[in-house]
DNA sequence: CTAAATTAAATCGCACGCGATATAATCATG
DNA sequence: CATGATTATATCGCGTGCGATTTAATTTAG
């Protein structure tokens, strides 16, 4: 009759409830974004050059908190579906800077119901949600001890 | 002067939050779990045969919301590395057993310390911990309208 | 001014995730 | 009892994620 630690029971786990629910939004998100030919990851890219244009993959991985080996791929097929285009810094050719094309640029108008679509997904009070979301900012933010 | 939909704000918006959060927890998973030569997933997987053995292919997929096109290929790995055996049913021979080997169940007392290992790499306080975990079990049954 | 250090992006390798399909075994129905 | 439907797992293809390394450009030191 051997006693299994609590801790390690799946359902006692926040980090298993977060990797599931990361996995389930990725999958609501997939048919909205499936229309516009896009990944969730994809979108993250384009409504971070929405918000700024021409920024450097760098600093995309910045705010995306993805790196070249997941970045550069990705903006070539962004690239190949004309949706931006990729612009050697002539100050600095180490840089690329990311432009949107005008078919990215429309793209935003395009999706700019998704929020709404996937609010529509959920019966959470919009109060928990927003909680929810300060939860995992400050967990996001309580353990960035380096970088 | 375009205004910018506040809502396809990437700060604004959970989803982002969920999988930066999540892939957060598997980065600082990955040294502990790199130690016993397991991945994120992996250890998931593992912690559910630790509870009940035996387990179809099909169980520890509903219990880790995962199929069998990315189970199978880590079950196998699991078994390359001696910790599970896969064994047809005889009842059915369509249905896989997974078995714990004796390296496998040995790993259990191994992993033992990693929950609080994890707990450690952040200094919010555990009721918020708790809350956010209710929050997101309630964000995950909230919209598990089919299957 | 040049060689070493640093930096930005790209490349490589591997393990997921998951939609779609295939395969094979069991079940259901006429 | 045969045959079509269902079911469990496996396979395929593609796009991430990410540690590790490479490449090439710039900066820093001597």
């Amino acid at each position: 009759m051997k006693k299994q630690p609590t801790q390690l029971r799946l359902d006692n786990q926040l980090c298993f409830s977060l990797y599931a629910a990361s996995r389930q939004v990725t999958r609501l998100y997939q048919p909205l974004l499936k229309a516009h030919g896009l990944t969730y990851p994809q979108y993250i890219v384009l409504m971070i050059l929405w918000q700024q244009d021409g920024l450097l993959v760098g600093e995309i991985g910045k705010r995306a908190q993805l790196n070249s080996n997941t970045l550069t791929p990705l903006l070539k097929r962004l690239a190949q579906q004309d949706l931006v285009t990729r612009v050697r810094s002539e100050r600095d050719e180490r840089q690329c800077h990311i432009y949107l094309t005008d078919a990215g640029k429309a793209l935003e108008a395009a999706c700019s119901c998704i929020p709404q679509q996937m609010l529509a997904q959920t019966n959470m009070p919009a109060a928990d949600l927003q909680q929810l979301k300060a939860l995992l900012d400050t967990f996001l933010s309580s353990q960035l001890s380096d970088n």
